[in-house]
DNA sequence: TGTTTTCCATACGCTACCGTATGCTTTTCC
DNA sequence: GGAAAAGCATACGGTAGCGTATGGAAAACA
């Protein structure tokens, strides 16, 4: 009963030996969990995240996951929370720009999530917005992620010479036709898509 | 063994009774089943249509289900089929206009998506591009679904005066645009969202 | 009225989960 | 090297879900 040590809800992961500087060899799991989480939350979704099927995942039992995490939900709110400083490292990384290259840039943000490449991305972002329609939790880091990315386009299409109310509409209008065209079936519509991601590329961009 | 009739996937709703016209009494469940099943599809998901909490819902038990249906894959494929062709109706009676007032209608599209009102439309329309996303029998109701929504409102844009190109990219643009809306909480983006919607249709729309 | 169908309830076996308890092995530390 | 702690395995109880088997009530039919 009481020779547990006080199990914090996620191991720190910043417990690693102390003297030997150099050695860390024996460690196998402080967030290896929560990567491979967010591997089957890109293929299954949410309800595709259960313990005993992660476990066999990283090659080992429920006894390993309980000791590394309280509960189920606590692997969850870790995957919301690393999924959360991802997006925003991204989206830093994607709207940094050199003055005079917005319009550019705002072109390149919506190529990044174009399909083919980034697949493993969109499934991941689509998944946890699945997810944040049921649960209050993941809604919250939505929404975070979400004011902050509309805001980091706002100010390039702001920089690019727009009103601030313009500017809004189109932030919102990038991202939202970002993510609807993830979520339609439109290979067939056309046989050069090319060319129609192209114009409407150019209708939210363009002046 | 042999005593039970040659079970159909899904019973046959044109069984009613023969003689007696205006009856009609006691039957029961024909299709009650699918749309309870939409109902709790648009709140939880597919994985939240489970057989005996359906059957609860209906105020009876798993008997009664399976006497309807062979298995739960069917309701799935009765739903589907349900959806589809709601969607197809509320497609052309959203599309079909008189000459001369194609960009009004497609205002009125947008609009009809547009989040207070038709709240469960877009829930129901939301589970089941998820549900898309891991199952091959929705992702082809879906894929016919978006291609008879394009069609129409590119027949739309045309009639407005556009090329058949840029009509093909403004119908994918208008599509991606309010089922991503949907997907994303920016309600605290701005102080006057009608501005912005107002905005985006118009960019959408707009010559 | 009695038989056949229709429709549903009950009971069962099975699997996949979650979370706990407990013991075993390997490090770590003294 | 020996105690303590870390890291994991095994075993258990419990729930929820699927699908089947079977019986019973109620309606339709003859």
């Amino acid at each position: 009963m009481e020779n547990k040590p006080v199990k914090p809800l996620i191991k720190s992961s910043s417990a690693k030996p102390r003297k030997s500087a150099a050695v860390a060899r024996t460690q196998l799991d402080p967030e290896r969990w929560v990567d491979e989480a967010i591997d089957v939350l890109a293929r299954e979704g949410v309800t595709g995240l259960r313990v005993e099927v992660l476990a066999k995942r990283c090659g080992v039992t429920k006894g390993s996951f309980y000791w590394h995490f309280k509960d189920r939900q606590a692997l969850l709110d870790a995957v919301l929370e690393q999924w959360k400083i991802g997006r925003i490292r991204d989206i830093e990384k994607t709207t940094s720009v050199t003055a005079g290259n917005e319009s550019q840039q705002l072109h390149y943000a919506i190529e990044v999530y174009g399909a083919s490449r980034n697949r493993k991305g969109m499934a991941i972002e689509l998944a946890v917005r699945d997810w944040a329609r049921h649960d209050t939790r993941a809604a919250a880091i939505v929404e975070s992620v979400d004011l902050y990315r509309l805001e980091c386009t706002r100010k390039l299409f702001v920089a690019a010479g727009m009103s601030d109310a313009e500017a809004k509409s189109r932030s919102l209008l990038l991202y939202a036709c970002v993510f609807g065209l993830s979520l339609m079936h439109y290979t067939q519509f056309d046989d050069n898509l090319a060319d129609l991601k192209q114009r409407i590329a150019e209708r939210i961009i363009a002046s």
